[in-house]
RNA sequence: GGUCCGUUCGUCUAACGGUUAGGACUCAAGAUUUUCAUUCUUGCAAUAGGGGUUCGAUUCCCCUACGGACUACCA
């Protein structure tokens, strides 16, 4: 029987989630549920000096408001800390799960895969500082850990006093000499490396009592048996350090499979991107708004006016395609079409214009009274009292025109409100001598019309037009201009049918003074 | 510097050795429209360079160039 699909999610409560975060958490979401398995939340948070307060709990805001909640690592909207039945590897803070570290490190230095050091932080700068001066580069790896301070240089006695006298010492992999690593990636295939050119990483350390990065990673990798790793390409080159770590636990045979993914790359320029880059070029990289415990905030796709439909569609098909020319997939369509063997190799770029896009194409499939009830706001804000009605009826004329709800209002301030002034260059293209007799008289028209709906406006002016040779243009543009101020907008007939007969001839009159 | 990964229109990407190298975003032009927008049609635009292998390379191999990641008692 094949093996539970588990996949995890692994962030650390460094800042915000971004959305290259995100995309690597939609991927696991993806293949998880494709296969029918779980999808599962774990925090890294293994470096006590650079927790951010606030950090763990918009990681699950964000991927609440996502639509990609994991089903396992969250209780009652936080990280589980207590195992029960839905949460059975709880906790899934590393930091609560501390305890269990130490003795996987020493296991290795028991079995000669690792060993304790105790160089300084200061005295490796500055062997690091000196290799540089002479154009060299210092590494903590088999050419020189003979000659450092560690537990392969001294005897058994002055271990065990120095292991008791400080806390100054860690455990570090004794990486093999010359030994040809040969690894699978399901997306970029066979990957090899001669393990001299990997240094000796730390895995423990005694200052605080807890493990490095990779150590928990593998660690609770095989205790919550995850099956399968989706993670970002900066990982790549430790890959070889984990296939060790899983070779000399003796779990090469139920070690996951791995797969990296491509960095999300800056729009402009160069590199990946980064958290300034959204302020700087004026998009959000971060899916919900930010505000640093420092009071720096940074914007979000939600406060923005995206979808999280929108905004998750987007973020699926940078760096993975169906094969079809289909674009727009709710997150049931994704689950289905999703597959590694479809992610793209190579980075990349973000483009804010086509995230735009998304957007405007989420917004369209909207119905009216949801997006009347979406505009509310705006135009309460605005002193508009209007039934749903009407606002529905203003919505369906300009929704064609909008990417986002918070563009509605300009889009359609006219139908809510009377203009304040009129656009002096329409008045000097199309008003005539002529003009305010013309529209006067077509005011008068109004008022005696029996039915005030849109197909009778339009046949009453086209008739008078007609009858009396009007230039069409010029009166159309006239009598738009004193309904809406500018140049703009739906068609005149659909403006005066939905603001009614006594507005549109008040605005005409005013207008004409 | 070293190790690893990558390279198709400006951008996201398709083409699992044989296509006039396709689609989307952006941009431009035209049509429709009383305006703006929508819509429709059309257009601009790419296989990094050089060697192989092959009857035939975007596709396979090698080299070069370029880009990226990593190179912490950070993740």
């Amino acid at each position: 029987m094949a093996k539970e699909t588990r996949v995890r999610f692994a962030p650390s409560p460094t800042g915000p989630l971004h959305m290259g975060g995100v995309r690597t958490a939609l991927y696991n979401y993806l293949y998880a549920k494709k296969r029918g398995g779980k999808f599962i939340l774990r925090i890294e948070d293994t470096d006590s000096q650079r927790f951010v307060p606030g950090a763990e709990e918009y990681i699950i805001e964000a991927l609440e408001w996502c639509g990609i909640s994991p089903n396992e690592g969250i209780k009652e909207g936080k990280i589980a800390e207590i195992a029960d039945k839905e949460n059975p590897y709880a906790p899934y803070r590393q930091s609560q799960r501390r305890g269990i570290y130490r003795k996987y490190a020493e296991e290795l230095v028991d079995k000669g895969f690792a060993y304790y050091a105790f160089d300084t932080s200061s005295a490796l700068d500055k062997m690091r500082k000196d290799a540089e001066e002479t154009g060299e580069t210092f590494t903590y790896n088999h050419s020189v850990r003979e000659s450092l301070d560690n537990s392969l240089t001294i005897s058994k006695e002055e271990l065990s006093r120095r292991l008791d006298e400080s806390d100054h010492w860690v455990i570090r992999f004794k990486m093999p000499i010359d030994k040809i690593i040969k690894m699978t990636d399901l997306i970029r295939g066979e990957i090899e490396v001669n393990s001299s050119t990997l240094d000796d990483k730390v895995l423990w350390k005694a200052a605080d009592e807890l493990p490095t990065y990779h150590l928990a990673n593998v660690v609770d990798d095989r205790l919550m048996e995850i099956s399968d790793v989706i993670r970002g390409e900066e990982w790549l080159p430790s890959l070889p350090l984990h296939y060790m770590l899983y070779e000399a636990f003796g779990w090469s045979d139920i070690r996951p499979s791995f797969a990296h993914l491509s960095l999300l790359l800056k729009p402009d320029g160069k590199g990946k991107l980064s958290k300034r880059d959204g302020d700087r070029l004026g998009f959000p990289v971060f899916p919900l708004e930010w505000r640093a415990p420092g009071g720096e905030i940074s914007s979000g796709y939600r406060e923005e006016g995206y979808y999280p439909d929108a905004f998750i569609n987007m973020l699926a098909l940078l760096g993975w395609n169906p094969g079809t020319q289909q674009e727009i997939f709710n997150l049931n369509e994704l689950t289905e079409a999703f597959s590694l063997e479809r992610v793209v190799k190579s980075g990349a770029k973000f483009n804010p214009e086509k995230a735009k896009w998304f957007n405007q194409e989420y917004l369209r499939q909207r119905d009216l009274l949801s997006l009347a009830e979406e505009f509310k706001p705006f135009l309460i804000s605005k002193g508009i009292d209007k039934n749903d009605e009407y606002i529905s009826s203003a919505v369906s004329m300009i929704k064609e025109r909008a990417s986002f709800v918070k563009e509605f209002w300009s889009l359609s301030d006219f139908l809510f409100t009377a203009p304040q002034s009129y656009d002096t260059a329409v008045k000097a293209k199309f008003w005539k001598e002529s003009t305010p007799a013309i529209l006067k008289e077509i005011s008068e028209s109004l008022k005696v019309m029996e039915n005030f709906d849109k197909e009778s406006i339009e046949q009453k002016i086209s008739q008078l037009i007609k009858e009396n040779g009007w230039q069409t243009g010029s009166v159309m543009n006239c009598l738009r201009l004193l309904l809406v101020g500018e140049s703009k907008g739906p068609g005149v007939a659909d403006i005066m049918s939905l603001i009614g007969r006594e507005e549109s001839i008040s605005r005409v009159e005013r207008g004409l003074e």
